[in-house]
DNA sequence: AGGGTACTGTAGACACTCTACAGAATATAT
DNA sequence: ATATATTCTGTAGAGTGTCTACAGTACCCT
């Protein structure tokens, strides 16, 4: 009886990183809050597991795409603020239009076709 | 010196099936074949390697969704012809839907913003 | 005291692509 | 005939990144 069965889409590997450098774009944010940006942003379709939310941050943070502060939440709760470094930035663009050519390609692939001659 | 430098761009996992599959929309035909279709298609953009080509069809085959017969190719050669069968048909259906809700979301959560607020 | 929520984290399984290697069969050239 | 290129299929193993499942802290509310 949920008032919707969202249909969730399995991340493709590799654009998790993506999405939250991007999320970080829009200003510092903890990991719990970039879950649900990310969450909401793309209409509940696609959902970041934490199993897989706190490894990517590990990661990008070793890369020095993003840094980390600890200070408290909106509810008054401790959390681990990230923001986008200057790296990160660089990092983001590059995925960003990787991504861009890359559906382009399946888009390509995929086309309606029939007139497969011509 | 090369004239094109295509910048090619690594499959995202879980993509290969779906390419592989649609490719065989258009007719029968064989690994070698449906590689150098994709990369073809999708302007040299695309590339798919042998060591996952192979693993792939022998997925697919084993999942039920393309059938397989030794024929002879068009420069003589002997190789393996795979056809889409109609539970692949169905599976290539709900792939390409599958993936069309993903690089939406993907689009949601990348699209231009700007203005993050309103 | 009990349950809910916000928040971070780890371990291990699993799936898929990649690099690198290997081999057969045919054609072409020398 | 021997070499070389092309067409075609295949395997082994590494690497990467997501998932499920589990674990724990801290605060709030009744």
């Amino acid at each position: 009886m949920s008032p919707k069965p969202p249909t969730r889409v399995e991340l493709l590997q590799g654009t998790l990183d993506l999405l939250i450098l991007r999320t970080l774009l829009a200003g510092p944010s903890h990991g719990h809050a970039i879950a649900k940006h990310i969450q909401r942003t793309s209409e509940e379709l696609l959902q970041v597991e934490t199993g897989s939310l706190y490894p990517a941050l590990h990661r990008l943070e070793a890369q020095g795409w993003i840094a980390a502060s600890w200070e408290l939440s909106d509810k008054g709760k401790r959390a681990k603020y990230y923001r986008l470094t200057p790296r990160g930035r660089k990092q983001l663009a590059s995925e960003q239009s990787k991504w861009q050519a890359f559906a382009r390609a399946m888009g390509l692939v995929l086309k309606p076709a029939d007139q497969e001659a011509e």
